[in-house]
DNA sequence: AACGATCCCTGTTGGC
DNA sequence: TGCCAACAGGGATCGT
């Protein structure tokens, strides 16, 4: 499933081949696929015309500055990709959203869950869209130790919980926040404000070698809801987890055995033996 | 304010 | 072998 790694890997393919072709239009498919617009037609009125001035990224956001002030927003959810395809090439099932380029080419939104969404927002909606939902961004900007620590200070919930959530952090999901809890060997229903200095620190740590191993291996992949490079490739990233998804299994630092807890609602892998 | 639960959605999985 | 409930999860929303 999409997180900051498998973002940025697609936000690395699409950025040389989308930025500064004009979009000539798009067509929603699906409704719902288009979020925070009164109607779905507001997005497609928005965004056609416009020049893509640049693709960035935050947290899981995909960002895309058009000519004019608008800013064509996407989020992969948790079964989104966003491909390239020349017009008539076949189009996979559930392409919710296309956009059409000038060459021509074709941006095609495929999300069977729809748990993902396109957007096209003013300064100032982004702004207030932003604004409280979503801190820095976990690979770019990651926070200081000292950030962190008054981040966590005082805080009960579950230190899994506080890495899940987006505010605190922008870009981390179920899976890497498992990995980061393995490698700093943080427990993770630990309270986020019983961590001292040096257990934040070796999370802040983990953070940057974890979401670089997965951008390194081009994503994680997980059976056939698969996250898929834009090309089609699936990523190798999944074999070499540490913790996710190994319940029962031996860990591969210290030999204890990986338990599934759920934390939250979601499933959250950790060793016994190392993890405190 | 912080926290936890619930909901959305559909393809896959596992148990009987 | 076949069927169906359970499961997966990011983020919005709501109740406490």
């Amino acid at each position: 499933m999409p997180e900051l790694p498998e973002v940025e890997a697609t936000r690395r393919h699409l950025e040389p081949v989308i930025v500064g072709r004009t979009i000539e239009s798009a067509a929603v498919r699906r409704p719902r696929m288009v979020r925070r617009h009164e109607r779905p037609e507001d997005f497609v009125d928005r965004v056609t015309g416009r020049r893509i001035e640049s693709l960035d990224r935050r947290g899981k956001f995909l960002l895309a500055p058009l000519t004019g002030d608008i800013t064509w927003v996407t989020h992969l959810g948790m079964s989104g990709r966003l491909s390239i395809a020349l017009p008539g090439d076949e189009e996979a099932p559930h392409t919710n959203v296309v956009i059409h380029l000038e060459g021509p080419i074709e941006v095609r939104l495929v999300d069977p869950r729809t748990f993902g969404f396109v957007a096209a927002w003013t300064p100032d909606e982004l702004e207030t869209m932003f604004r409280g939902r979503v801190g820095q961004d976990a690979l770019q900007d990651l926070p200081s130790a000292r950030e962190l620590a008054q981040e966590l200070a005082g805080r009960t919930a579950p230190i899994k919980a506080l890495l899940l959530d987006q505010r605190v952090l922008a870009g981390l999901g179920n899976i890497y926040a498992d990995e980061i809890l393995h490698r700093a060997a943080i427990r993770p229903e630990r309270p986020g404000g019983s961590l001292d200095p040096a257990e934040i620190a070796a999370l802040r740590r983990a953070i940057g070698p974890v979401l670089a191993a997965g951008l390194r291996h081009g994503g994680t992949s997980l059976g056939d809801l698969a996250y898929l490079l834009p090309d089609g490739r699936t990523g190798d990233f999944l074999q070499r987890l540490a913790a996710y998804g190994r319940a029962g299994e031996p860990c591969r630092r210290c030999g204890g055995i990986i338990q599934r807890t759920v934390i939250r609602g979601r499933s959250s892998f950790w060793c016994r033996g190392c993890q405190f």
